[in-house]
DNA sequence: GTCAATTAGTTTCATATGTAACTATCTCGC
DNA sequence: GCGAGATAGTTACATATGAAACTAATTGAC
C-alpha cells in the first residue's frame, strides 16, 4: 500500500476496501510467501507443504530429544503442525513410501504407531532447513526491529481472536 | 507464542521451530481468520470465498464511481482481486446464475464484457459490509495503534519481497 | 485486406483437501 | 470378562482449485 491509496478514506458510508481489510491482506500475503517457501523444496525434494510440515515437526522434537527418543505418533503431528488428521495420515504415507520416516507399532497401544525421519529424511530436513532460514531472513531484511517483534505481537492476538472466534460460532450451531 | 516458549532457543544447531517460523505462522494465522470471515456469510447467503472477492470488488468500485459507471470486466476483477482469471470466471458465472451480478456486453471489444452488481446483489453486499466490518475491529480491538501500524508497513514489506522472489523464480526456470 | 500473434474468457483435466464413514483397538463401569 | 463409548488412523466421496488447452475476438505488420 502506497502513500497514495492511503489519500482515499476507506471507511465512508458502507463501502470497504478490499486492500486495506485484514482477511484480504493476510490471504495474499500468505499466498505469495507460502509459494516463495515452497519454491525451495517442491521442484528439488518432490516435498508437498503437509509433507514438509511432518519432516519440520520430526526434525525439531528429534533433534531437541535423547537418542532414545521413540518418534511422534501421527496425534501428536496433527497437534503440533495443526494439521487435520486426514492430511497427516496422508503425507506420512507419503514419506513412508519413500522412505524419509520410518513407522514403530506402539506395543502398549496398538491403535498408533511412532514415527521417526530415516537417515534420507533428516539428510532432506537438514538440506531443507537452511534454505527455509536463508528464506525468512530475506523477507524480514531490513525491517527493524521493533516492527518484527510489533508484528509478531500482532500474529499472536490475531490468531487468539479469530480461533476465540471459531469456537464460539462452531458451538452456537451445535446443540 | 507465551513467553515461556520464547525461553528455547530457536537457532541452534540445524533446528528450526516451527512454531515461530514466518510461513507457518501466517499460514495458521489466516486460515483461521478466513475461516472466521467466511462463517458471517458462507451460510446465510451461501457465498463463497471468491464470490465474496467479486462482490467486494464490484461494490467498492460501485460506490467510488459516477451513476453511469460501466461496470468491470473479469480481468478488472482479476487484477482487483489477485484471483487467478479462472477463479474469476468461476465465481462471476455463479452469481450470475443467482443473480447478484449482470453482464453486459462491450460492444467496442465483443471479447470481453462489463459486470456490475444487480439490487440484489447490492443487498448482499450491503449486509456482509458491516458485519466484515466488526469483525475486522473484533479481531484487532485491544491492540494498539503502533502495533497495528507497525502491522501493516510489515505486511506491506512482505508481500513485496515474496513477490519479489516469486519473479525471480519464475524468471529463474524459463529460459 | 489478411495472416500471425495477442488477449478475454471458458472448459477440461488432474490434483488437493476436508467431511463423514469406516476399522481396529482401547477404556471404563458394571 | 464384556458391552458402550471413546480414540487412532484410514478410506471414500464430494468439492475446490490451478494449469493447460481451447474458443472467439482484436491488433498489428505486411
Amino acid at each position: 500500500m502506497t502513500a497514495k491509496d492511503k489519500q482515499v478514506p476507506c471507511r465512508e458510508a458502507g463501502v470497504l476496501r478490499l486492500e486495506s481489510f485484514l482477511p484480504y491482506q493476510l490471504n495474499v500475503v500468505t499466498q505469495a510467501v507460502s509459494q516463495g517457501l515452497a519454491d525451495l523444496y517442491s521442484a528439488e525434494f518432490g516435498i508437498s507443504v503437509p509433507e514438509w510440515r511432518i519432516l519440520a515437526a520430526l526434525g525439531e522434537q528429534r533433534l531437541s530429544h535423547e537418542q532414545d527418543w521413540q518418534g511422534m505418533t501421527a496425534r501428536d503431528l496433527a497437534r503440533h503442525s495443526r494439521m487435520g488428521k486426514v492430511m497427516v495420515s496422508r503425507a506420512a504415507a507419503s514419506l513412508l513410501a519413500r522412505r524419509m520416516i520410518v513407522r514403530r507399532a506402539n506395543r502398549d497401544d496398538r491403535r498408533e504407531s511412532f514415527l521417526k525421519l530415516t537417515a534420507k529424511g533428516e539428510n532432506v530436513y537438514g538440506a531443507i532447513v537452511p534454505r527455509a532460514r536463508a528464506f525468512q531472513d530475506r523477507l524480514q531484511e531490513g525491517l527493524s526491529e521493533s516492527d518484527a517483534h510489533a508484528f509478531e505481537r500482532v500474529m499472536q492476538h490475531l490468531l487468539e481472536r479469530a480461533e476465540a472466534a471459531d469456537v464460539a460460532f462452531a458451538e452456537d450451531r451445535k446443540p
